[in-house]
DNA sequence: GCCGCTCGTCTAACGGTGTTAGCATATTGA
DNA sequence: TCAATATGCTAACACCGTTAGACGAGCGGC
């Protein structure tokens, strides 16, 4: 067994000795650790150079040298390799989407740019893109919504920007931040998903598309489309 | 060879030494076209009840009573079976959008109508609807867009609609056809995608969310959003 | 009527997939 | 030193899309 990067046993050997058994499962967790994440690089960079559905286990185990069947060690199915990817992905998106928390500009502006951070994401990391919202071939991702508690957090996070957004004037005053969450995301989902699934005209501009969306539909809530209309929160997040 | 539901070689004999040589190839072709026609059957079945990526050729043969391999006489791989099923699925939504050609009542609930029929069709033929608009697998889809000549008409005959609907008050005067179809196509594209790809918050109404972006968007184009903006109309269209 | 020929189907296989069983081995704790 | 555990390996199972080659039925010309 060779592990990339990583102290072999026998290096460590003589401090267990002096420290008798104590660290022993600390560099055995370290080493399982060490594993796993070079199995989640390869996977990660074959999807992006490869595409996700011509990735194999066998790739994977040839890439990281291991046999095919020691992948099993670490995950128990080839989903769970994907499932523990998207959660790095909505790290990733989430990451992106908080760095930028303004709130003093233009409201309107600010609404435009958190959900612009949507649409990028989309261009600028397809595979994760696809995995999260997309893919129909991952059922267990939509079942266990509830696995990634952060996504609550996010969602929070982005629910209370809207409010301050409408605090500010953006929006009309009784217009539920949750409805204007749920238009907004599937506006620029409709652009994300048509331009990422190549079923835009031949020649047409994604980027110009997912604007107009976007400006379109808060345009429509500036009109008042959706006050008094509560798209129902999902009942996972809590309830404030 | 058993071709169910078709005549016999033998049935046919007598009648077609009678008529000399005359009629063969029809009856080749009829015989060809039978089986073609209970491939694409078994295929639209299995993919509604099996879900389109757990159906294999050997599937579809078994059902069929034919070998795999005799599968590859009447097309020429997998993916084509695919296509010619997306065909059949255009032709589909085309027959249900244009079956209520109103134009005579509120032109604003007439572009409502227009592109609730494409949620409607997401709904009612989930499996054609991924095929057409969601799958990534099938990459030649996008690239034969135009092979699909109808589908040129079919935009144009909505396009014609979109205009009748503005040349009535239901928009502002200078906007484009192209660029409401796009956008709202856009938009309810977002709210299908969103409830078929089973990525909506558990227990949040697909329809009230396609209902609530349908109307915010015709609300934003209605207070001027995307006018005088003309996203490009496919090249591929007839350009007037 | 007989002979090539075409056509359609079959069996068998190739190279691939995700996954599992069982064996070997190295490292651990006593 | 010895049993136990962990973790890798090989080999296999049951699939997949696809292809090569054999076989046989029906056809057109002689």
């Amino acid at each position: 067994m060779r592990i990339p990067g990583a102290l072999t046993a026998t290096d460590l050997t003589s401090n267990q000795q002096k420290t008798k058994h104590l660290g022993v499962r600390e560099r055995h967790d370290r080493e399982r650790e060490s594993v796993s994440r070079s199995i989640l690089d390869a996977a990660r960079e074959l999807f992006v150079t490869e595409g996700y559905q011509h990735v194999s286990l066998r790739k994977i185990a040839e890439r990281i040298e291991y046999s095919p069947a020691a992948i099993y060690g670490y995950f128990a199915s080839k989903d769970d390799i994907f499932f523990a990817l998207a959660e790095e992905g909505f790290r990733l998106l989430f990451m992106k989407a908080s760095d930028d928390t303004d709130g003093h500009g233009d409201p309107v502006d600010d609404l435009r740019r958190m959900f612009w951070h949507y649409y990028e994401f989309s261009k600028s990391h397809p595979e994760y893109f696809a995995l999260m919202f997309l893919d129909r071939t991952v059922p267990r991702i939509s079942r266990d919504w509830e696995r990634f508690g952060f996504i609550g957090e996010m969602k929070h996070g982005m629910v209370v920007r809207i409010q301050s957004a409408i605090d500010r004037g953006a929006l009309p005053e009784n217009t539920s931040p949750f409805t204007v969450f749920r238009i907004l995301l599937t506006a620029i989902h409709g652009a994300a998903a048509l331009r990422l699934c190549d079923r835009l005209g031949q020649g047409e501009d994604g980027d110009a598309l997912a604007h107009a969306m976007l400006d379109t539909a808060i345009q429509g809530l500036k009109a008042g489309a959706a006050t008094g209309l509560v798209l129902a929160p999902c009942p996972a997040d809590p309830q404030d």
